[in-house]
RNA sequence: GUGGUUGUAGCUCAGUUGGAAGAGCGCCUGACUGUGGAUCAGGCGGUCGCGGGUUCGAACCCCGCCAGCCACCCCA
């Protein structure tokens, strides 16, 4: 290629043909399965204020600090695509006082989100999410639904290998006495340990939790559960007895922490073992503070974002039956000017009667004509030359075993028609 | 941001010690002025990732950069 050539943007992708096939299979389990928890679709934009992200992601945060697209419009505001889905859910719920509806407020999201990160395995620069929030509700009963969506999501979609972590990490008033009793655990041994953990020890020591490096230390730590007030704590075991009662089988994990800081109480992940080093799959937890973060009033919320590049994965490798690509049903093959006309009148006829008709426009000998319609899986030819123009009638070929059927033009579109029927 | 690894035709790849850029598949065309997954023939398609260096001579050796993949950090 002399060319100049233009590429793809780092950590993206094009996906067409028989990749977005598993697209829309998932997309279509997405529909089907917020329909029947009975959530309702929130299309919020692709990018916000950069102080949205700030305020609710956090300051502190990786995903705040490094991995944000953030750009000045010519306005001279600062802008920033999307990271994450619940920020904007949040700031939709305030702006339009989605308050009114009465709670709970049960919303669902799927779009891209953006991150500056270095692509890997499961990992893009622009990926997609979908997401589910309950806003409005605080009893563990929120948090039992939106983790058993997420779970018969997986479900739905023949996606067995995963396994349920969940925890919880207080709220504000008792994490923060946990913090303390982690520092001072950790206090004495921190010149031996790795540089990001003695940086996280300042900024945010609960991470110090998840180090792969200094993992011998974990052990002897002190456990978040053992600080939660009585709130909290029955909080946590009311989630369990729900999940126990429902059969959701799942570990608690007392190391497992949120990136992002608006979680409160619960958080959970899925993850995958057959999916390589990036092997959760689904995020969430609750985040009562968030909304009022913001500038709302206070709300207490619940939800999980699910990574779709992951599930498109993970179909693929568990080898998950999919349906095969929609094949035209009918192709089209004129030839010369006057029939191609009769032709592109032929294909109105059939759409108007919701048949897939693929018209060539190549204009090739019937050879090539017909190797085409064989590639692209028509069931039915019809061919139309001189002979057909004549005699008013068009030619019927059955692609599967060549047969061949002469017609009147008026009958064409039943003839057709009944014929799809017949070797369907 | 750090580390490992890989970049040759649209795809999969060969290319000897540094000595004329190739194959298969695919695509387009023709044999067959009107019949498909077959056959044969022809054609399109390459700044060998990009830039520099060494050399009489570089796809091959050296350096830098870019991109893909994998891992770390972190996350979905």
């Amino acid at each position: 290629m002399n060319k100049v050539m233009i590429n793809r943007i780092k950590g993206t992708q094009d996906i067409a043909f028989e990749d977005i096939e598993y697209w829309h299979f998932a997309e279509e389990a997405i529909r089907n399965i917020s329909h029947k928890y009975a959530f309702t679709e929130i299309r919020t934009p692709i990018f916000e204020a950069t102080e949205l992200f700030k305020r609710s992601v956090g300051e502190s945060t990786d995903v705040v600090q490094k991995e944000m697209y953030t750009f000045e419009d010519k306005g001279g505001r600062s802008i920033t695509l999307r990271p994450e889905g619940t920020a904007g859910v949040a700031r939709a719920f305030i702006e339009n006082s989605f308050v009114n509806l009465g709670s709970p407020v049960k919303l669902f999201y799927n779009g891209p989100m953006f991150r500056y990160e270095k692509p890997q395995a499961g990992r893009l620069r622009q990926f997609h999410q979908f997401g589910a929030e309950i806003l409005g509700s605080e009893s563990p009963l929120a948090d039992f639904e939106i983790i058993e969506m997420a779970y018969s999501f997986l479900k739905e979609l023949k996606i067995n290998k995963a396994k349920l972590f969940i925890n919880s990490i207080g709220c504000p008033v008792c994490r923060e006495d946990y913090k303390t009793a982690l520092k001072e655990y950790y206090s004495d041994k921190l010149p031996g340990m790795c540089p990001d953990c003695q940086r996280r020890y300042e900024t945010n020591v609960l991470r110090l939790l998840d180090c792969k490096i200094d993992k011998e230390l974990v052990h002897g730590a002190p456990g978040i559960l053992e600080y939660l007030d009585s709130d909290c704590r029955s909080h946590f075991e009311e989630l369990q007895w729900y999940l126990q009662r429902a059969g959701i089988e799942y570990e608690v994990d007392q190391f497992l922490v949120r990136g992002l800081d608006y979680y409160t109480r619960t958080a959970f992940e899925i993850r995958s073992s057959s999916l390589g080093s990036q092997d959760q799959l689904v995020g969430g937890g609750r985040y009562d503070g968030l909304v009022e973060y913001i500038g709302g009033n206070s709300c207490p919320a619940v939800g999980f974002a699910i990574g779709l590049e992951r599930i498109v994965m993970l179909l693929k490798s568990e080898n998950v039956k999919i349906n095969g690509p929609e094949t035209s049903e009918v192709a089209i093959l004129a030839f010369g000017r006057e029939e191609s006309v009769r032709g592109f009148d032929y294909a109105r006829r059939l759409r108007k009667m919701g048949v897939s008709t693929f018209v060539d426009v190549m204009e090739r000998n019937m050879r090539n004509k017909m190797k085409h319609a064989a590639r692209i899986g028509a069931k039915i030819s019809l061919l139309i030359g001189k002979e057909e123009i004549e005699r008013d009638i068009v030619t019927i070929k059955v692609m599967s075993d060549g047969s061949q059927f002469q017609v009147d033009s008026d009958y064409m579109a039943d003839y057709v028609v009944d014929k799809l029927r017949d070797i369907s």
